[in-house]
DNA sequence: CTTTATGCAAAGTTTTTGCAGATCA
DNA sequence: TGATCTGCAAAAACTTTGCATAAAG
């Protein structure tokens, strides 16, 4: 039983296919499934949690496969990457309109999610009442290369 | 042939040292290799093109140990871990005081270091000049948590 | 009906681990 | 000397790929 799409859902859906459309690539049932799997995982995941999740709800679909999907979800900007300092990669919703930042323990690797804020004094703030101790951070835009957007 | 060690190196060196201290470890020859091969290492790098290097370098070091050490200097924060969205992880050093980020083309890896600057408009008009479409950024911080410094 | 997608299983990469012998304090 | 380290090689974890068949448009 899946849960109903939000409007935010259809609109990653609408961006997923139209890229599908750009690439000469086919809304397979295959893609259709991963694409509902990936909506409804929350927060982070990793590719084999999807793998599990897929497996566990027998929706049919090979570990290839959704590896083979995720890259694209990625090339259309539904999921973006986020840097967890474990071995597998990381993916979460580019929709998720509110943003949300993240500092990292470097010793227990407990992540601590931190709202979207305007300004770099305000994240020191509030990590500070956090009780977390900042040793640096890192700034990490995504998008679209100039040689690539002559390409597309 | 090793070049000279900087002050900052050996600043460094310093933190390393003391890190392992208070972890009752100890400064072993092939901490100290693996330290300074780090300390030459420039911009990112990857676990295994260490493992090249040493091998290369006949520093007489294994991968295993390379490993290893990695993760103390991690745990160390003499180096820390950037996500390009590739399968393994890459390192740059956390002395590196002219810190930069980074900008990321989803479609073809490359990436833009982009200085570090005070305002967030500011880095939108630089990728702007450089003719990068910005989708999104993420803003990792990377320290101790409460309950780690409690327990150090 | 042509093109692209899929599953499978095998291969490829990267990282971790157990253990016996070596090294450090 | 007693604790920690190391290399080795094997295993584990994660990801990619080739190919024959299936599905999409």
């Amino acid at each position: 039983m899946r849960k109903k799409a939000t409007h935010q859902h259809l609109a990653e859906h609408t961006k997923y296919r139209q890229y599908l459309l750009k690439k000469g690539l086919k809304l397979s049932r295959a893609r259709e499934t991963v694409f509902w799997e990936v909506m409804e995982a929350h927060g982070h995941f990793a590719a084999e949690e999807l793998v599990k999740q897929c497996a566990i709800r027998n929706r049919g679909v090979s570990r290839a496969t959704i590896y083979r999907s995720l890259k694209e979800l990625f090339g259309a900007a539904v999921i973006r990457e986020t840097a967890f300092g474990e071995k597998h990669h990381h993916f979460e919703h580019v929709y998720d309109e509110k943003l949300h930042h993240h500092a990292r323990c470097i010793h227990c690797y407990k992540i601590i999610e931190v709202p979207c804020l305007q300004e770099y004094k305000k994240y020191l703030e509030l990590l500070k009442k956090e009780h977390f101790q900042v040793l640096g951070h890192e700034l990490h835009f995504y998008g679209t290369c100039q040689n690539c957007l002559e390409i597309k």
